[in-house]
DNA sequence: TAATTAAAGTGACCACGGTCAATTTATGGA
DNA sequence: TCCATAAATTGACCGTGGTCACTTTAATTA
C-alpha cells in the first residue's frame, strides 16, 4: 500500500482541476492548454504531470465526472417504455457526450481502454451505463426478451455512439440527434419482423 | 479550377506516400513521425505539410487505401444469408479497422467527420459501406424487413465499430471479436420476440 | 530539537507537429 | 532565348505536450 497523500498535494490537486474546469467552462475543452492550467494553479509544470500521467489523464477526469454527474440523472428516472422514452431519458447522457466534440474524442479513445487493470473515470462510467441499462431490460414488459439484456444495454451504448457520431457530420442538415437515436432504438429494441 | 500539378509534384507526393507505407509497415502507425518520412522521401518539412493538411491527412490516406482494398474484398463476396456469413464476410474490414489501436482511433475521428463538403477518405469509405450493405438488406430472404435497408446496414455498421472497442478493452479475457459481432448482427437483423 | 528520509514540487530541456517568408524550379508568352 | 509569373520546395522558427535531475518541504526517528 502506498502512504496516504500530504493535504498539500490534495490542495494542490484541487488547484488543478479547479483551475482546468475554469478554462473549460470559458474556452471549451479544445482549447485548453497544459500550460495555462498550471499558470492558474500557481504550480510548476512537472507538478501537472506528477498529478496526471498526461494531459489526456486530467480530460478523462474532468469529463468523467461530468458523465458520472449525467448518469445520476439518467439513474434518477423511471424505467423508459418505449423508444421515444428511452431517447428522452438517455438525453442528459447524450448532452454530455455530445456537446464538444473535443470531449467526445475522448470519449471515445478512453471508452473501453483501460490498460489491464486501470479503469479511467470514463471507461467506468461506460460501465455503469451498461450495468443500470441492463437493469433496465431485465424483465421489461414491452422489450424484447429474445436476447440477453446485458446485450441489448451493449447495443444502445453502441447506437447512442453512432447517433451522436452521425451529429458531428459536415452533412449537418441531416435528421435531428434524437429522432434518429429513436429509430435506432426503436428497430432494436422494439422488432415487429 | 486549379491548375494541373506538375509532374515533379506527382512524385514527390509519391515519394512520401511510400516512405509513409514503409515506416508503418516496419513500426506500425502509432510509431510513425512526419520528420522520419521527409527523412526517407528526402525533401522539407515543409514539403510534406504543402503536400498533406497536417499528419491526420497521411494517416487518413493511408488507411483509406487500406479500408478501399477490404472493401473491395466484401464486395465480392457474396451476399451473405446469417449472422454467421455477415460476420465472415466483413472479417477483412474488420481486420484493417481493428489491427492497430492508432489506425482505429484515426479511423473513430475520421468516420463521420468531414468539414462541409469536405469528405475524407476514411469517411468516403464508410459511405461506400452502407451503400454496399444497404444493397445487401433490399430484398433480403432472411433479413427482417420492418425497418428501411439502410437504417439496417448503418446498424451493422454501429455494432462493427462497438464490436472492434471492446476488442481493444483490458479485460481482453472476453469473448473473441467475431463471436460477439455474431451475436449482435443476430440480434439485430433476425430478431425473434 | 536536530538529523534522516520520503514526498512534493521545480524549471530547464527535449520531441514532435505545424507555420511561413524566402528561395528555387518549372511554364508559357513575347 | 529571355523574361514574367506561378508552382514547388526549403528550413529556421514556434507552440505545446512531456521528462527528469535537482531543490524544497513535510513527516519520522533518534
Amino acid at each position: 500500500m502506498s502512504r496516504a497523500p500530504q493535504k498539500r498535494r490534495v490542495a494542490t490537486h484541487e488547484r488543478l482541476i479547479a483551475a482546468a474546469k475554469d478554462i473549460v467552462a470559458s474556452a471549451g475543452y479544445a482549447d485548453l492548454r497544459v500550460e495555462e492550467v498550471v499558470l492558474r494553479a500557481g504550480v510548476a509544470k512537472g507538478t501537472f504531470f506528477s498529478h496526471f500521467s498526461d494531459k489526456d489523464a486530467l480530460l478523462e477526469a474532468l469529463i468523467g465526472d461530468e458523465l458520472t454527474r449525467a448518469m445520476a440523472i439518467v439513474a434518477a428516472s423511471d424505467v423508459p417504455q418505449n423508444a421515444d422514452e428511452f431517447a428522452a431519458a438517455l438525453a442528459p447522457l447524450i448532452a454530455a457526450m455530445g456537446t464538444q466534440r473535443a470531449a467526445f474524442d475522448v470519449i471515445l479513445r478512453n471508452s473501453g481502454a483501460m490498460n489491464s487493470t486501470t479503469y479511467g473515470p470514463i471507461a467506468k462510467s461506460f460501465v455503469d451505463q451498461v450495468i443500470l441499462m441492463t437493469d433496465w431490460m431485465t424483465d421489461h414488459r414491452r422489450v424484447r426478451q429474445d436476447v440477453a439484456p446485458a446485450l441489448l444495454a451493449e447495443g444502445v451504448q453502441a447506437f447512442v455512439v453512432q447517433a451522436i457520431a452521425m451529429q458531428f457530420c459536415a452533412v449537418e442538415s441531416q435528421v435531428p440527434l434524437q429522432d434518429r437515436l429513436r429509430a435506432y432504438l426503436d428497430a432494436w429494441l422494439f422488432p415487429r419482423p
